[in-house]
DNA sequence: CTTGCGTAGTACCGTACGGTACGGTTCTGC
DNA sequence: GCAGAACCGTACCGTACGGTACTACGCAAG
């Protein structure tokens, strides 16, 4: 339904790790993205990493193609939560997608999220660019991918009731709901890890009493 | 909470309404946002207007202002729905309800919202600028403060039983989902008027199953 | 020591755009 | 019909930035 057009997303297959100096580079764009957004400019990015312009544009051929790297690497740091399919409690479970929920809140409200999420949200509208393709693969569609198998095993086990992907956007909005747009929009009222906790508690019970196998 | 440092938002009070003249020229941004996101040019603008770009700086004195006077004309046009607070059963409010998310899901997801959160949320990673602010007042605080008096009517009715601010998050997060970060994405794969539909309409179930006053 | 490669630093070019200036034209009030 | 303001169209300026060219230096191999 979604996976249309596979576009390039092997920065795990090709070239494997960026080297050392190459992670220097990439991570002080990501600095400059949380500083300035996306009006940060080539010279800076040289300037602040100490290589030179021509080095940049000899590694990732234009400005596009070093924030796509970056973008990359950073998804690249994500991992994947695991859930042992064997003992499948209620218990087990409901902690697993309250761990789950507490952690994607944190990101997504995070520095690094909101600036990259700015950068995708304002590349999707011009085309060319395949910056916002690229997070909304990483991002939305990553923790869809993530999160389906989970309630897959939650369905089996007996303890949900639902289809997997009426299953993912309840998960989504009842975890996440107004405070990553709110926090792309620069509501300087961020939740604290306590009302992180809070959400995300709250929320695996509401999903729980919503498609806790009932129909 | 959230009222502070009051923002210039005194469209409604200072110039009132733009004139015929100025509406071609708002519209005319607001279909060069559409296709071309923050990208367009004020000789852009000039051009498809048909007027000159002393013309626009005379009016608006800099981009920023045209962009500003755009996203608040926009705004403007967003009406209040009503609710009549005398006969309150559980089906007038479940309609109104309804009613209300299949509309609000309809806005954010159709092209002029998606190019107007586009350019607040790029906006609000630069400081300067105050769309983000502007755009999150007459967005997301708008619909806050929209709802907030309908549910406290539902309250009051023995309808819903949750703190008005909790029941805002979780109606946002049932009703929006992923939807909109999605389409701000660039996700080609928007909800079709069937789909929003559908998607009220458990929503609100779902809204009602959780806070349908048993606590 | 010498040769050659990779890179830092910098100067430079072309372009795009925000903002201004100005001549010519239309509209408005008297 | 006349004066003044508003406005259109366009030419122009300054700047900022993406991208390229070139020099100098460090360093490893032979």
């Amino acid at each position: 339904m979604n996976e249309q057009a596979p576009i390039n997303l092997d920065y795990s297959t090709s070239e494997d790790a960026p080297s050392a100096r190459e992670q220097e580079v990439l991570s002080v764009v990501l600095d400059l993205m949380v500083e300035e957004g996306d009006g940060f400019s080539m010279a800076s990015v040289a300037r602040r990493a100490a290589c030179s312009k021509e080095t940049l544009y000899r590694w990732y051929g234009d400005r596009d193609g070093l924030l796509t790297a970056t973008v990359q690497w950073q998804a690249s740091k994500v991992v994947m939560p695991k859930l042992d399919d064997a003992n499948l409690s209620l218990e087990t479970f409901s902690e697993t997608l309250k761990a789950f929920a507490s952690s994607w809140l944190t990101v997504l409200t995070g520095d690094v999220s909101i600036a990259l999420n700015r950068l995708a949200v304002s590349h999707a509208g011009n085309n060319k660019s395949s910056l916002g393709r690229i997070v909304l693969e990483n991002g939305p569609y990553a923790m869809r991918t993530r999160l389906l198998p989970i309630f897959l095993k939650g369905q089996k086990s007996g303890l949900i009731n639902v289809r997997g992907d009426e299953a993912f956007r309840l998960f989504f909005g009842l975890v996440i709901a107004d405070a990553q747009i709110r926090a792309l929009l620069g509501d300087e009222n961020k939740p604290s890890q306590n009302d992180i906790k809070q959400f995300a508690q709250s929320a695996v019970e509401q999903f729980l009493t919503l498609c806790g196998s009932k129909i």
